[in-house]
DNA sequence: AGTCCGGTCGCAAACGTTTGCGGCGCCAGT
DNA sequence: ACTGGCGCCGCAAACGTTTGCGACCGGACT
């Protein structure tokens, strides 16, 4: 009978392979590559051995010696909100350079999901896990900690645990956003906001209100439109605020997911931006320096919260984790201006 | 002075400890617990006892004993663009539902960072790998399959070597585009394309021109504007196309990145769409369907695609690869009819 | 010349699994 | 009652590293 071994190519080239070419034994050849405990001659000499032969460190094997896989487990809900997909791409870059590699997994905000995720990463091993978390399973994370992987959670804080997180300044952004459109003459300004059982949905109303309270302008509930983020909503959204007799001045998109679909309400109506209606968005993205008008928005500084997770995390895998404060972080929003705003008369 | 141990926490329960629990060796343990060779009721105690005490079988040990890491490379240039977007979230929630988990690899369509990617990849013992390549690297890809690592190649061929690929149908989409509008009585159609030192860029040109062709309508090359996937080349193509006498009554945007710098060349310019131009891009993203008028496409399939791919992957994974005849995949393109295109008049 | 010391190196154990091989006991068949 | 056979299990080797410990060698010092 044919022999139908498993295409398992050119056996790799092994340390063992390499000391023996150089005449030394398997630890001298060790301690030659890591640098260090030989003397230089041996070394450079060892250097030059391994990668002439082509030699390359089994992972798995020096993990299973030093307890530690170089993998980060990489947790997002989904890559199509562009905060998400920046933290992928940014975090993705960032660990690469520092030696390890993202493992990237999509829980759909879906806490079963996220649990078997979880679980699967701990199986293997991971050295560290970026997380955004769906808040359902935080003794999951905990425990992850506890047995000393570093956990860090971005975007969203786990309630009920301490762990270290970097989250947007949501409420200053919100409250730097609506004051803009104050400042601008507007009294009358409609928010269309994520669902209050999120942090963001509610730091974003809560920082929207605050700005109005501090103008002397009443809040009035009836000009805030919570709901998912999704298109439609900011369909619904606009339904709602704009087919009234006491039309806002201006609109608030608390999230760039729904704005989408207010700009298709907006041109369904008619309504010119920013002559009719001024706008403005949470979250850029690359669509909105592109419409016409390009549009305003608070940028949430996705990428430098993508870059603080990041480098947090890397200092405590390298063991400068010190501080068992478990702190908490927040990226500041920032304002750009486009032309989807305009100033209204007195 | 006060020790300060690496905070490793509880010591994971090894086998070890499973096997003394239980009173058995450490080889029936593993045999129970793999499912097979024990008896039925030595394997249901050894499964009870090992959930009871939380056992999770290490990979990395598991890993080094059977030459396999449960780990495959997903590879891809960005995560802007739509395809390579639902080709990570596809691949990655496939593979993870056969057992396998996805590092996320990003090159930037750049051979050097590709290299070192691909060389890592292979130090952490991939058990296979799905790449868009750049094409510069085919001998390091070749070299890993014949070391018994599938390779699947996607969206972009590697010329030279004879890897598993899976492509979208770029000519058969184009043509099927482009005889659309020549169908709808279009006869001066311009065409904003990708470089042509892609297949793809390549391909799209010749599928627009055979519809032509086979049409009786002479191609001018004065028509197409080929440039990189950014909606600055949109933007110039708009200018290029549309600010002459002689302009297009129909635009064929193929690739959805340009396309934000079309719609925004056609806003500058006051041009009603599809009174006055009619419009079809190339690649659906979530926002072309928000648009007003909404977008119509030829969708490329991309999730079909990162599919077919990953269960291609899947079953040489499984060691069905069989075939030696590295094929070469197709997956149709669709044409999503939405409000861009109209008829013309005779 | 003897002692000591610092620098290099090899031996062997360990990390947690999987797996070939052989031993043991039990049941059925003569 | 003895043999054969088969099902279940344990022993030990192996996967490719890292690392504590001890051996060895040379030179400098007393």
């Amino acid at each position: 009978m044919q022999e139908t071994l498993p295409p398992s190519g050119p056996a790799a080239v092994t340390l063992r392979d390499v000391a023996r070419a150089a005449k030394v034994s398997v630890s001298t050849a060790s301690r030659a590559l890591a640098g260090g405990l030989t003397s230089r001659a041996t070394e450079q000499r060892l250097q030059r051995i391994a990668t002439e032969m082509g030699y390359r460190p089994n992972t798995l094997a020096r993990g299973l010696k030093t307890r530690s896989s170089r993998l980060v487990g990489l947790v997002v809900h989904n890559l199509t909100n562009a905060s998400f997909r920046v933290l992928a791409e940014v975090v993705q870059q960032r660990l690469r350079a520092a030696g390890y590699q993202a493992i990237l997994c999509i829980t759909a905000d879906d806490p079963e999901q996220e649990a078997a995720t979880i679980a699967t990463l701990s199986d293997q091993r991971v050295d560290g896990l970026i997380i955004c978390p769906t808040g359902r399973n935080g003794a999951q994370l905990a425990a992850l900690e506890r047995a000393g992987v570093p956990v860090t959670c971005v975007v969203r804080r786990d309630e009920g645990t301490r762990l270290e997180t970097v989250l947007a300044a949501d409420p200053e952004g919100a409250y730097a956003g609506t004051q803009h459109l104050i400042g601008l003459g507007h009294r009358r300004i409609g928010l269309i906001v994520g669902r209050q059982e999120t942090t963001s949905g509610r730091e974003r109303l809560s920082g929207y209100r605050r700005a109005l309270e501090e103008a002397g302008i009443g809040f009035d509930p009836s000009l805030v439109h919570a709901g998912r983020y999704a298109p439609e909503t900011g369909l619904a959204g606009c339904r709602q605020l704009l087919d009234r007799d006491d039309r806002p001045s201006a609109l608030f998109v608390a999230n760039h997911e729904s704005a989408l679909g207010v700009l298709r309400g907006l041109a369904e109506r008619d309504i010119l931006v920013p002559e009719q209606l001024s706008l403005l968005c949470y979250e850029d993205m690359p669509g909105f320096a592109w419409q016409r008008p390009a549009i305003s928005v608070v940028d949430s500084g996705a990428e430098a919260m993508a870059e603080l997770a990041a480098d947090r995390l890397l200092q405590r895998l390298r063991g400068e984790g010190g501080s068992r404060a478990a702190p908490e972080y927040r990226i500041g929003a920032r304002l750009i201006e486009r032309q989807s705003c305009r100033r209204l008369e007195a």
